[in-house]
DNA sequence: TTTTCGGAACTGGACGGTACAGTACTATCT
DNA sequence: AGATAGTACTGTACCGTCCAGTTCCGAAAA
């Protein structure tokens, strides 16, 4: 048998524990330079570990950079998950559709998210692979959950006139998030927009959702 | 005076083709392995130019890189001029911004320009200033040129309602592009939607669009 | 329960091989 | 006479490997 995980749960072990150690530490380097910036020296340093640990549980970089990206689409599925469920909550749509969109705005613009958005998108060339996956499982897959939240609330008539409910929610997050979302992508994240222009931009991007699906 | 220039246009000189040679050979060279992975010896080799030479045009690799990327800004606004012009003829609103749209699209998922687009996004922590100059005198200035287009649209009574015509340029190209420029941009350029999918996205935008400001 | 023990996991550092930014220097070209 | 080619060179950084010594863990033994 495996003498690290005799019985109990996978997560107590001491490679366990160096394992998620090393992601942890990655992830924050991949995240601050990019691929081709991160050393594996580093990685072993700010994981307290050594460099030959990190190769016994990673054949090479590439595989521990893969496992990290695609780590991330759980959560960000969870977070659209979260808002679905309070969407199929609501019983106003203009108010229900308002705080899908600080929703929006507040969670894809956190810093972290940022950096991982511009990692993945930066390496897309050299690993179309893991790009393509992470788009897949964790970008559309989160908007065709969205699409199907939409299409409950035309069921209950909060909405009307959806023949393509994931086109629906691609329109309301490009709405909501062009702007912004360029904006703080392209900028080296400073401050972003300010509070009261997210709101503003929030508001109207609801307005026109409404007028063609309200 | 300056031998290079003696009287003639600046163009001409031996010392500015060998400059020309050097931009356009570092281009590719960025815009195919991103500024890490970029190599001044490639760049001196496509150019068919010593390293030497190089170096005496530009400083070091970060001064070239940034000539480069803020040189782009204004091939981006000479084409959102080009589709300004043809919105200012325009007599029928739903035509036009299909046509609109359908440009967009079209101008901005060329391979050249999503690689642009992600060495811009990929360096924005590295290089604050350079991708923020970027955004500000190619993305935003030719936003906000689109939407002082829209802005005559209204006065000719083909639009009403533009509060912002700024935001509703946003707003517009968000509705246009997000789904496709998303896909496109985390996909490693195979091939992007088909052709009849970008048709129904252009179409649907137009409608969501003019069911708040037709 | 406590002690002991065997082996796997881990450390720390060195090392080979490679790649690259930027400089130096001489011969050549225009 | 200045610009350029060609090329060698310096210094540095990094991936992935290797090895000798040490630490940890789980189970058998007391």
């Amino acid at each position: 048998m495996d003498p690290q995980q005799s019985g109990a749960g996978p997560e107590t072990g001491r490679t366990a524990r160096k394992r998620r150690a090393i992601l942890d530490a990655a992830t924050e380097v991949f995240l601050q330079n990019g691929y081709l910036g991160a050393s594996m020296d580093e990685v072993a340093a700010k994981a307290a570990v050594s460099k030959q640990t990190v190769y016994k549980q990673f054949a090479d970089k590439k595989h521990l950079f893969t496992e990290i990206i695609l780590g991330t689409t759980a959560q960000l599925m969870d977070g659209f998950r979260q808002v679905a469920t309070d969407l199929d909550r609501a019983t106003d749509a203009r108010q229900a559709l308002h705080d899908l969109a600080r929703a929006l705005l507040a969670n894809l613009t956190q810093p972290d998210v940022l950096r991982l958005r511009r990692l993945v998108i930066a390496e897309a060339d050299r690993f179309p692979d893991i790009s393509g996956a992470w788009f897949e499982h964790g970008f559309h897959e989160s908007l065709v959950m969205l699409g199907e939240t939409l299409r409950r609330l035309e069921g209950r008539g909060l909405l009307r006139n959806l023949p393509d409910p994931t086109l629906a929610a691609y329109q309301f997050a490009g709405l909501v998030m062009y702007k912004p979302m360029n904006q703080v992508m392209f900028a080296g994240t400073p401050a972003g927009p300010a509070a009261e222009e997210l709101e503003s931009i929030a508001g109207q991007a609801v307005e026109v959702f409404l007028a063609a699906y309200g």
